[in-house]
DNA sequence: CCATTGTTGGAATCTTATCCCAACAATCCG
DNA sequence: CGGATTGTTGGGATAAGATTCCAACAATGG
């Protein structure tokens, strides 16, 4: 079928004459070659670089001739791209940011770092408890390091596939296929209201108890705002919605300036709506009981920062459990 | 606040020392450390790149002096990495692999290729559209590349802003900030069923009035199913679901095996639900029309390749307006 | 049509990686 | 316990390759 007959992304092994040619590649030339894009001029890359323009044209040519290609149109008033040059320029682009790399991080080694944990997490995670969670292991361990990007849950389990990072914390509904998965925190739903609002009084609440008063929404694509529109459904009735805002933050005041009732995850709440005179109350129901986890490839050959950082997101809950309430 | 404090991804400029330490890495270096580091020997890696075992050695040992870390613990039965040979390892890794890119890539334009393109796309693009309009552009264009991966709207927006790709395609829903958009395709939904079905004579249908039958739902957290769902609500009814299935062929399925209409794509039932003796009929409400958007950083900065692709897609559309019905 | 700008070629030089051989350290095992 | 084995490191000679300088060359632009 179609899917089948697209010419994409085909990951055949290299042939024997491709490794032979991949050992003719080397950063100085990949350098040099950027430096010629950016200035579009052989001589002034060469000056920029502190080389002879000589030795850049020689390495320039030397290079097409190995690879059989042609990277520039030479003009009279310098060189510019051809296509085989374009995609060139961008992967030696991020070859070079990648070396980049190795050189700032060893020399954070060489200035006493110990080790380095690569990780993925959800925007949930990241705001509510890694803030928390990482300043604790920091202050615990001051020489490691942590390399964190969001990325949607999806995403995350596909990185730590992919080995892309060491440790990832997604949604526990994310499909984790053959990765070891471990409970890394529970996220419960609050309903935030004004201190005088008929409900404020109740210890919990179910979902449906507050579909009588006016709501105020989270951004249409939000998980919370989706699930919420679902349980309305299932009881056969509507949410009135007052109003759709992009951030907790938002939502809380929303809620103190009397637009309605607001529902963002309990620790969310402590950081945004704290000092401002809301009322924070439990959803009893049990999708307002959302879990997040921790996905790892293989839990016995994480390096040992990664066991370290393992080990500690697995009791970081239990040994705060009053706290998070 | 606790965000701020996070020790994470500061995206520091480069030292003149970081910069003069990106010169000492090279290549052969690299190649050398990932061999070792398979092979936990020096000896037999220095064998497998067919190159002198002190040569490895010393190469190695220039390399933990430039930098001034230890990347092995030697032990007498070979090396072991430290913590920081592992952070080297990573990247070595990566940066290898982007090498073989560039030498696999160099290699198809000395073999004829005349240009590559990049591109990120989201699923419902790459099931419903890309296989048809890619072959048309392959066959109108044998001589090009597309490099093609999957991502959700909200990560092919976040790529094309980092340079990631040239050219990406995502719900217009989807928040494309800085970038800039063109239309791609409208993406209609219709009411799948069985030629008995009541409604089987109908032209055109408003969602409510399949709301008295049976539905098949797709999985829940398919934007579609939330969509519907959400429909359903405003119009103070509930769906009818007799059953949950993952993919548009399973829906279609359902639907012969009369359990009930099926909510699905006009392009996913053109490709799955085709010879099935099934009828299709268009909704009428505004939300079952949903667009495809193409996304680039600069159309006027695109490469050429990038820019012939652009303008394809952009014409796709109306070029053939009427096999889309 | 000559001056200017910019790329390329060649020969000499110099740097530097590699090789080979030997030394050395640490286990293994009889 | 001690020689054999396995594996890493050091030094000097060699060989390979990159850089420099200078000159030649091509193509605009006034």
């Amino acid at each position: 079928m179609p899917l089948a007959s697209i010419d994409v992304d085909i990951p055949r092994a290299a042939t024997p004459a491709e490794t032979a040619l991949t050992r003719r590649v080397d950063l100085t030339t990949l350098r040099l070659f950027v430096a010629v894009c950016d200035e579009q001029n052989l001589t002034r890359a060469a000056l920029r670089e502190g080389i002879a323009a000589s030795a850049v044209s020689k390495r320039m040519n030397d290079f097409e001739l190995a690879f059989g290609v042609t990277l520039f149109k030479r003009l009279a008033k310098g060189m510019a791209l051809t296509p085989a040059g374009e995609a060139l320029l961008h992967h030696a682009r991020v070859t070079l940011l990648n070396v980049e790399k190795i050189a700032v991080e060893l020399s954070e080694y060489s200035q006493g770092v110990r080790g380095h944990v690569r990780m993925l997490a959800n925007l949930s995670a990241i705001v509510q408890y890694l803030p928390e969670d990482l300043s604790a292991f920091f202050a615990a361990h001051e020489l490691l390091r942590v390399d964190l990007q969001e990325r949607p849950s999806g995403q995350v389990v596909r990185g730590i596939e992919e080995g892309a990072a060491e440790i990832g914390i997604c949604s526990a509904e994310a499909d984790s296929r053959a990765l070891e998965a471990f409970h890394y925190r529970y996220d419960n739903l609050v309903v935030v209201m004004r201190g005088d609002h008929p409900l404020a009084g109740r210890e919990k609440l179910l979902f449906t108890e507050t579909l009588d008063f006016d709501h105020i929404g989270l951004h249409t694509a939000s998980s919370i705002y989706l699930r919420s529109q679902y349980a309305a459904t299932q009881a056969g009735k509507t949410m009135r919605l007052r109003i759709n805002v992009p951030g907790f933050d938002a939502v809380c005041r929303m809620v103190q300036a009397n637009m309605g009732l607001g529902l963002i995850p309990d620790r969310a709440f402590a950081v945004v709506g704290a000092g401002m005179g809301l009322r924070a109350i439990p959803l009893r129901d049990d999708w307002g009981r959302r879990e997040l986890k921790i996905v790892v490839r293989d839990a016995a050959r994480l390096s040992g920062t990664g066991r370290l950082m393992l080990d500690y997101l697995r009791a970081v809950e239990t040994d705060r459990v009053g706290r998070v309430g």
